[in-house]
DNA sequence: CGGACAAGCTGA
DNA sequence: CAGCTTGTCCGG
């Protein structure tokens, strides 16, 4: 017999065929999936077998499979693979990676009775094909993980992995025969609930019964890295293949999961109980201070004597500016985006490099701030404001006493793991205002997090939101409590504008990027806008379109990325 | 991807 | 023209 293997390198997305050795015959891990080490042109390496009983082409003599080494995939997996390598423009071998147990697995683990016992809440969640629910960013998901795993064999993603940990133990204690993924790759080969986060998309799943992702709209879930794909939308689409129902979780849902599924709200009453009191301070009237951090409002939260973590994100490095008189954020007059001062003393926009001269479009003065502050700085001057210790905590690392009261940092500060009574967002507008079209998403998603850490406002959970641009939907929705307050504004702006999810766009990027282009020609439907950088941008109304384009092309020789529905273009 | 092999470059 | 670099091709 002879089977057809993928092999594990990357750029060689063609199968060979081997023939199976007379020592092999028989073997029960000879099926589809599995894994296997064949020689190829002179080396050896792994691979999958993609298919079994199969005629070579003409002239082919196949060589023998070198090695059976273990379990591998499912045929549903390594069906879901070629989807996803259409749909995120990659390569079939880089998801089967992602799909394989992290050591070799001889054989599938020992079945285990499940002892869950089903609460009932939120049981006809999982009825039919599963809904969007949006649920308050203080309330525990683990009744609703409960009845996923009620079900039967459930896939269960969280975005970060000590959530992964903490909802494993916490579902094994009240019975469930649940394991970690990627360790328990081979007991979910055997049917057990699997928990685990991006990666997890992928876990064996042999008997699934439901697929529920927690935290949908988080960031995590998504790859940065070309293939760009999605954690929540390989979820959906397994979900649908299998015919198993798929909840979408998240207390500031995704326009994507708000489009997926029917969508179920909470209660209002609880709803906003569940979020913190917002405080917008308007930094447009006042400019105490160097740079303008400082708010009265802030100061005597300080002052009160709780725990209160402050948020500047400087990740990105870019400039903002403010009016010195009026206070009115420098934005370009064209576009709107944030604009910084060029090399030339003029202003320049960050999107398109729109330019005009350093003049406040208000008020018509020539005096510029600029906002941007080190987070050391922040904290050396927050001490000396409130005389106690202030520590600092970034993405390299926490400085400081460890039990310091008041902790400056990057939103790196929202995932200390510790109780705080405010939450403090010094620089709102460097989220609103982050060069990405989900700019306005993640920064309400960010108080969602800083919810977490305070509570709700019943539990006296405080978040305080400096801002110039207080009218801001994401700041409202934050204010109200209320996440549709974004949603309805964004989903026209999004509608409007042909972006995700009402329109599909790529970026094609590398050395090869002019040739590859050149190839793909020009498709129905897919608009092509080149960029002085040498990208290209891609857009189309469905991703069908894009993605039949994109995969009909041949693909050059040479480093060549492809950035379906990116995190960060425009 | 990375090995094989061919074509191109350099210095005597 | 040996000895090396650089480029292109292709794998079962």
């Amino acid at each position: 017999m002879n089977v057809r293997v993928l092999t594990d390198v990357i750029g060689i997305d063609k199968e060979f065929d081997y023939a199976v050795p007379e020592s092999l015959a028989g073997d029960a891990r000879l099926a589809v999936g599995s894994m296997v080490r064949v020689a190829l042109h002179g080396r050896r390496v792994g691979g999958w077998i993609t298919a079994l009983d199969v005629v070579p082409p003409e002239g082919v003599v196949p060589a023998p499979l070198a090695k059976l080494s273990g379990l591998g995939p499912d045929a549903g997996l390594i069906e879901l693979s070629a989807w996803a390598a259409w749909r995120w423009a990659g390569r079939r071998a880089h998801f089967l990676r992602t799909a394989s147990p992290p050591r070799m697995v001889a054989a599938p683990a020992r079945r285990r009775q499940s002892r869950l016992v089903a609460t009932g809440d939120y049981a006809d969640l999982f009825e039919g094909e599963g809904r969007t629910l949006r649920l308050g960013p203080s309330v525990d998901p683990l009744p609703v993980a409960v009845a996923a795993a009620a079900r039967g064999q459930a896939l269960i993603l969280v975005p970060d992995h000590d959530r992964a940990d903490d909802l494993t133990r916490r579902l094994a204690r009240q019975g469930a025969w649940v394991v970690r993924h990627p360790a328990g790759w081979a007991a979910a080969a055997a049917g057990a609930t699997v928990v685990g986060t991006q990666s997890a998309a992928w876990a064996p799943a042999p008997e699934l019964a439901a697929v529920l992702v927690i935290d949908e709209h988080d960031e995590a879930y998504c790859s940065a890295s070309a293939p760009t794909w999605h954690a929540r939308d390989v979820a959906v689409e397994r979900a649908r293949r299998a015919g198993v129902p798929c909840v979408l979780l998240s207390p500031v849902p995704s326009l994507e999961a708000l489009r997926a599924k029917p969508v179920l709200r909470p209660a209002r009453g609880p709803e906003r109980e569940s979020w913190p009191l917002v405080e917008v301070v308007d930094r447009r009237g006042e400019d105490a201070g160097r740079s303008g951090l400082y708010s009265p409002s802030l100061v005597r939260v300080l002052r009160e004597g709780g725990r209160v973590a402050c948020v500047l994100n400087r990740k990105g490095r870019a400039l903002l500016l403010a009016c010195g008189v009026c206070g009115e954020l420098v934005v370009c007059t064209d576009c709107g985006s944030p604009m910084r001062q060029g090399d030339e003393g003029g202003l320049v926009c960050r999107a398109a490099g729109h330019t005009r001269p350093k003049v406040c479009a208000e008020c018509g003065s020539t005096a510029m701030k600029n906002l941007r502050a080190g987070v050391s700085r922040v904290r050396e001057e927050l001490e000396a404001l409130v005389r106690t210790p202030v520590a600092e905590s970034t993405g390299s690392g926490y400085e400081g006493p460890p039990t310091a009261r008041v902790v400056v940092g990057t939103e790196a500060v929202l995932h200390l793991g510790r109780p705080f009574e405010a939450v403090a967002f010094l620089e709102f507008d460097q989220e609103l205002l982050a060069p990405r079209f989900r700019a306005r998403e993640q920064a309400l998603a960010l108080v969602a997090r800083a919810a977490r850490i305070t509570g709700g406002r019943n539990d006296g959970g405080r978040v305080l939101v400096q801002t110039r641009l207080p009218d801001d939907p994401a700041v409202q929705a934050a204010f109200r409590a209320d996440p549709a307050w974004l949603a309805r504004s964004e989903r026209d702006r999004r509608r409007q504008l042909g972006l995700p999810p009402y329109g599909a766009l790529a970026v094609v990027s590398g050395p090869v990027a002019d040739e590859f282009m050149a190839g793909l020609g020009r498709p129905d439907g897919v608009r092509i806008a080149p960029d002085p950088g040498g990208q290209f941008f891609l857009r189309a109304p469905e991703y069908d379109t894009l993605c039949d384009a994109l995969a009909s092309a041949e693909r050059p020789p040479g480093r060549l990325r492809i950035d379906v529905d990116p995190l960060r273009a425009i």
